[in-house]
DNA sequence: AAAACTACTGAACAGTGTTTAGTTAAATCG
DNA sequence: CGATTTAACTAAACACTGTTCAGTAGTTTT
């Protein structure tokens, strides 16, 4: 068999991704394989591997479309919203509510460590970077007479803090969210500490 | 070959666990194989299996021991503080020196997919519990008049917050730690995020 | 019509965790 | 003490994994 010219390879790499998308909404991604793809599209093994370079860049290409959904979703979520502290509050909640609707894909796309690749791509990196800079925006409109410094920390830390929130309601942290919903957490986290670092943009630099 | 009876069952796991700590001190996990920790204690694959179970059991038993030394360290650190939020600063920054220290330890006991393990056996949750239980504590001493509801919360928040911190400080994350220390991000989380909590403790439930 | 190119695959390779049958040494028993 | 049971250990096979490569069969170019 040889040269079935059924799709091209734009059309290929859009089923693999596909396939890629609908397993891992169903289950985790150490369950797929490049054997599994391959047998769903109905193509070889290695046809996806000299389409996309090699089985880590599938899924990297996954997580790509995966990063591009999640942002999507939360610039439209914020694009008109005028109080920063509301707009972050969104921003934290899509974070929840994609990690916990789509939690496999969720997990795979922030856990880059899919094989020790070298390093990451710049067009992944820049996907990350332009998320987190949602953040960063927002908080930048907070206040006016704010230290670079300081809205570069606290970036980070409502990132993280977030960022771990999603972690147990995705199900992949190793303390569960039961009977704490991750929504009262992200107001708990958004709502005390942005109610002590609007009113001191000192504290977090000089006690240290 | 057979019966050989070089080591007690006893030796040989804590031969295997210290060969798997030796490794990770070292290199990422997933350059870890059953059969590569065999060849290091000189035994086969199959020995290891039936002396622990399974290679996931192994690295379980491993994990257990990363947070046994994590749990030993962090009561040490506490155990004569005064101040709470003294104690919980030295908590955090604990955390974040192991994770820094031995990241891939670090990364494989907190992130458990290792296979699809049906559930965590309970003596490993047992021992997650008793060191996130450390903070509760912690938490529980700040002030009187606290709703137990809110220090359920807050302890959740701030353990996915500083969970997050270490993310970033352990490499594994997608956001790098470059130029921000997790020190700062850990005082800035914690002075700002405690500081409104204690003044106010209806702002978290209150606001939903 | 011949040559070049391109899409695709089967088979092999080196690796993984796990199971099983079998071998050998030690311990137990008659 | 000799026979038998028990326990320790392994080699080999199994079913997977991602990747490489030679080779085949259509398509396009010359």
């Amino acid at each position: 068999m040889a040269r079935r010219n059924d799709h091209s390879k734009d059309e290929l790499q859009r089923l693999a991704l596909a396939t890629v998308k609908d397993f891992l909404n169903l289950y985790p991604s150490q369950d797929l394989s490049l054997r599994k793809v391959a047998k769903l599209i109905g193509y070889s093994p290695a046809t996806i591997i000299n389409c996309f370079g090699s089985y880590g860049d599938l899924l990297l290409a996954a997580n790509a479309e995966t990063l591009d959904e999640l942002h999507l979703l939360s610039n439209v979520a914020v694009r008109e919203e005028v109080y920063p502290q509301v707009a972050l509050r969104k921003l934290a909640r899509i974070q929840l509510g994609f990690a916990r609707k789509y939690p496999h894909r969720w997990q795979l796309a922030f856990e880059h460590r899919i094989p020790v690749h070298k390093a990451l791509p710049e067009w992944h990196q820049m996907r990350i970077d332009r998320l987190f800079a949602l953040f960063t925006e927002q908080l930048s409109r907070i206040e006016g007479r704010k230290k670079l410094q300081d809205i570069h920390i606290a970036s980070r830390v409502i990132w993280a803090g977030v960022h771990g929130i999603c972690l147990l309601a995705a199900g992949g942290g190793v303390i569960s969210e039961k009977h704490t919903s991750g929504e009262q957490m992200i107001d708990s986290l958004l709502d005390n500490y942005l109610k002590s670092w609007v009113s001191n943009g000192q504290l977090s630099t000089t006690t240290s």
